[in-house]
DNA sequence: CCTATAATTCAATAACTCTTGAATAATTGG
DNA sequence: CCAATTATTCAAGAGTTATTGAATTATAGG
């Protein structure tokens, strides 16, 4: 992740319709949705502005697609995401791990829900 | 932290000088720097250009300003940014932590630069 | 092959954002 | 109190971005 790439994936995240669908996919995972099935969810926004939006996403290189059928499947880009967070909060300690802990730990309990749980 | 204040955030960040600022002032940490001093390590820009941004930043509640004498001090706002990356990772794994890991190793790693470092 | 379905592309318009330079406000030292 | 320093506010103009509706492309089924 570079700073042309983190601009590009913070623009793609800054409008109201793409943050739904990247959250949106991020909890759907792998398996994706179909770009129908997300405009939808969007209040059944209209088509082209869901391709708009969708292709800026990909654009950005915060989701990913295929085609199954006549549809069109996008998914979230995990890693891309993994990697505009790192790039955000690159040096934050300095030495000091106290300070940016908050946000390790508000990131780990997304993958924590039980106390003791999993640990990859 | 809300769809609203998420979405502030992001647009805050998607500004080359603004994004900029931010990952300047992680790196300081608590101490801060002085609006001027920001200005200075942004190529000398305009300083109605600074302010225009370093007041975008607080409004979107990433960055705190302080009085110091005749400058005002900025420091990044890191719950905010912990806040931010939980927002946007929330339900990432649906039992699945494996799909969410890699961002959580991300960040991890950035406050855990010696191996078996400090844990808190 | 023809129709229906699923999605993208395009052009025009409306809305928003950034930069610049000049003016204003707050603080300190002499 | 006056001058210098530090920073913010404001208005205008240039550039960028989102929405709409119509036209186009791709795939599947009868």
């Amino acid at each position: 992740m570079n700073e042309k790439q983190a601009l590009g994936a913070f623009a793609a995240l800054s409008q109201e319709t793409r943050l739904r669908i990247v959250r949106l996919l991020v909890t759907t995972g792998p398996q994706g949705l179909a770009a129908g099935a997300i405009g939808e969810a969007m209040d059944g926004a209209a088509s082209s502005r869901m391709s708009f939006h969708l292709s800026h996403l990909e654009q950005a290189g915060l989701v990913e697609s295929r085609r199954e059928g006549r549809s069109i499947i996008y998914s979230a880009a995990l890693p891309a995401l993994a990697g505009l967070v790192e790039f955000l909060m690159r040096d934050c300690c300095q030495g000091h791990p106290e300070v940016c802990s908050p946000a390790v730990a508000a990131l780990s309990s997304c993958c924590e829900p039980a106390k003791g749980a999993v640990h990859v």
